[in-house]
DNA sequence: GCAGTTTGTTGACCCGTTGAACTATCTAGG
DNA sequence: CCTAGATAGTTCAACGGGTCAACAAACTGC
């Protein structure tokens, strides 16, 4: 239950002060030694040495030239360097996506192209997925710090493997080793490291950092798909369960229908609020809305505006998927507590339309009176929140550790 | 989302390393500093420092005489010291207990008491509490490191208070500084801190710690009581949510039965297995097991003799709940991906007529195949868990951090 | 140009771990 | 009985890292 018995030493006081200088940079933006020293509790002479490292390994510069504030000896700023970045790159069902997100919290590239190879042929998507990290990186200068895979469905991180991605074909499959020995030649850095995690996580950790839920220690964040993910970060961290496969909450029994389910089951909770269940609640199967060889946005485009004209049979759709979410929502809400509850994926494009019905039912179905303060907000990362927060969790490591960066 | 901002010292390193050789000493047991030494990665000097330094603060002693072994100097073990002890006390519906847990992790004194007075006299229960508290410590030599008070409801240990407990009556109530203040004088010592945390959670500390998931790093527990509530562990870590209200598991709306709840919604997932569905379904309403008058491990009892005598009702019923447990189970389970599922409360109590069903259940309904691997098990700790719980959390103050307690 | 103010550096000191040499205390075997 | 070998534990110089206080540097304002 502790922590993994480890002697402490010298040099992880040090660590840990690097660490300390570091976060304080990126939370309070460039400032110098003096102040750095006032706002941490260190004594100037070690944040001048700190820094010094800092510089020395690439994470931090000199913001010159020096200011004149007042009176006094002028102050030289320091801040986070823009040439060492995290990349985040996701597998979905019909693209490939790139995000790269430089220390300063900065997206310096994006990059997302749509991928139809079968998917079961899991060596030619890794040679695409690295080719587009390749062509990606090129564009930005500096080195990267890490790099996080996202993928939907159940992923270890601890052993870097794919256990069941149904939607894109992969069952037990190595990840985080075949990329990372694809991408040693093309970025050529031993300080690249690997690994995998699952798409909605991500998408949690991006909330929970840059997001609708920044600054918050406990929150939940709920992924409108063809199925429905959850990730939850509880007092600062993600919970990724035993084996990784935390968040799977789309099987809920939660619809007295027995409506019947992709796993075979009836009655779960993504037959009510999966995204195939508003599109046949909202539309005749030939209506436009369900052809699959349209891209989903333009899709939801099309709902979104029939909302906007009033259509009584698209606003009743998005009535009852509101209560159906709001349902399922509190039960995340009376088990975990968060602060922020963030909808995301295809909730957050409807959400204008939703969110009423969820918090309504939300207030409903919560023990807790005013349900337990936990605020309901929309994700406005867009589609590339997975990806982003692959990105930032590359980054991470290096605020925890600043010496995983050589010098 | 980062631990708190705070800078490192030099005295941080031989606190973590006092807490890493108290903690090989709780692990493997007694042992000389030789091996110590060898085992944890530090130096003899170092261990030999770290070992006088703990004894001094009396966590540690010898265990004499000194031990030959063939050959070579013989070793002087040293092992836990029982004269540090947790306290664990517990407020419920209808008992008081106070349990008693040395450093060695040996249960030295438990007390209990039926306690029947309106708990909306939060002063008089509190000194009832503490008169307890002083009752049974006082049998046991040594010093107290801390108490953590267990009660059934929404507990915010942030603030040392009882947010809702409807079953005993407290609303919004301060509890942990007043309860520290009644023990000040009764145990006279400064390094005594009081902590308030929920039954359940702190059940399934005790799980995690001593009993059916001893050693496992991610826990779920569940625990029936006429409500039923869940524990979780995380990563090693409880969760605790933003407020400490996680773990309310109990309205999950499961029930396809419009059943009414005390809470005043209907289908919640208690009108299915808390100990009033058992009952009503087990039972007339003239049966004496219904009479509250009656202790509830008698009326257990007379379930279970009923049960053995092969009564066709009441396997039926057990048969029944054991269904619906399995069917909440299941959706902790799919969500937090625990390595172990603990049954506490009553279901441990009738557990050997509901593992299977349950399990059976739970195999249906988790997403990944094979349960993904989660055990279920039975509590063996008893009623008193979350009071074992409480005193168990009261000394991991001193394992984390031993400089807790004063030379 | 000097007083006042703020930034940053320097060096003596303290704390804590390390590593190697050394001491202590046993057994086994001649 | 004595010595070699083995294992336990201590001592001490060295080193890394943070602290504190004094001081140097570089500005403004009068």
């Amino acid at each position: 239950m502790q922590p993994t018995i480890r002697p402490a030493e010298q040099f992880d006081v040090r660590r840990g002060n690097l660490s300390v200088a570091l976060r304080r940079l990126r939370e309070a933006g460039p400032r110098s030694r003096a102040r750095l020293a006032e706002e941490t509790g260190l004594t100037k002479a070690t944040v001048s040495v700190l820094v010094a490292d800092l510089v020395q390994r690439g994470l931090l510069r000199e913001v010159g030239p020096p200011e004149n504030r007042g009176s006094g000896r002028p102050a030289v700023d320091y801040e986070l360097h823009d040439r060492v970045y995290g990349i985040g790159a996701e597998v979905s069902v019909d693209y490939l996506s790139v995000t790269v997100l430089d220390l300063r919290g900065e997206v310096r590239a994006r990059k997302r192209v749509g991928y139809d190879v079968p998917r079961a042929e899991r060596e030619a998507t890794l040679d695409a997925l690295s080719q587009l990290v390749r062509e990606t990186t090129s564009e930005v200068p500096g080195r990267p710090a890490g790099l996080t895979l996202a993928a939907p469905g159940n992923v270890n991180p601890g052993t870097g493997r794919v256990d069941y991605a149904p939607l894109i074909g992969w069952y037990d499959a190595p990840v985080a080793a075949p990329l990372a020995d694809r991408l040693v030649d093309q970025l050529g850095d031993a300080a690249l490291r690997v690994e995998v995690e699952n798409d909605v996580k991500l998408a949690a950790i991006a909330e929970h950092a840059l997001g609708a839920a920044a600054g918050t220690a406990d929150l939940a964040y709920l992924s409108g798909e063809m199925g429905v993910g959850a990730g939850v970060i509880a007092a600062g961290r993600l919970v990724r369960g035993t084996r990784g496969h935390a968040g799977e909450i789309g099987h809920l029994p939660l619809n007295p229908a027995p409506a019947p389910c992709a796993c075979g089951r009836t009655g779960c909770w993504e037959t009510m609020v999966g995204l195939g269940a508003l599109l046949s609640l909202a539309a005749d199967p030939d209506d436009p809305v369900h052809d699959p060889q349209r891209d989903l946005e333009e899709r939801l485009a099309v709902i979104v505006q029939r909302a906007r004209a009033g259509d009584r049979r698209t606003l009743s759709t998005l009535e009852q998927v509101a209560t159906g979410l709001g349902l399922g929502a509190s039960v995340l809400i009376n088990m975990m507590n968060p602060a922020v509850l963030v909808l995301g994926g295809y909730f957050a494009v409807l959400g204008d339309y939703l969110l009423d019905g969820v918090r309504r039912e939300i207030a409903d179905r919560v023990v807790a009176a005013d349900a337990d303060g936990c605020r309901v907000e929309l994700s406005r990362l867009g589609f590339d929140a997975a990806a982003l927060g692959g990105a930032y969790a590359a980054l991470d490591r290096v605020f925890t550790d600043p010496t995983v960066v050589p010098i």
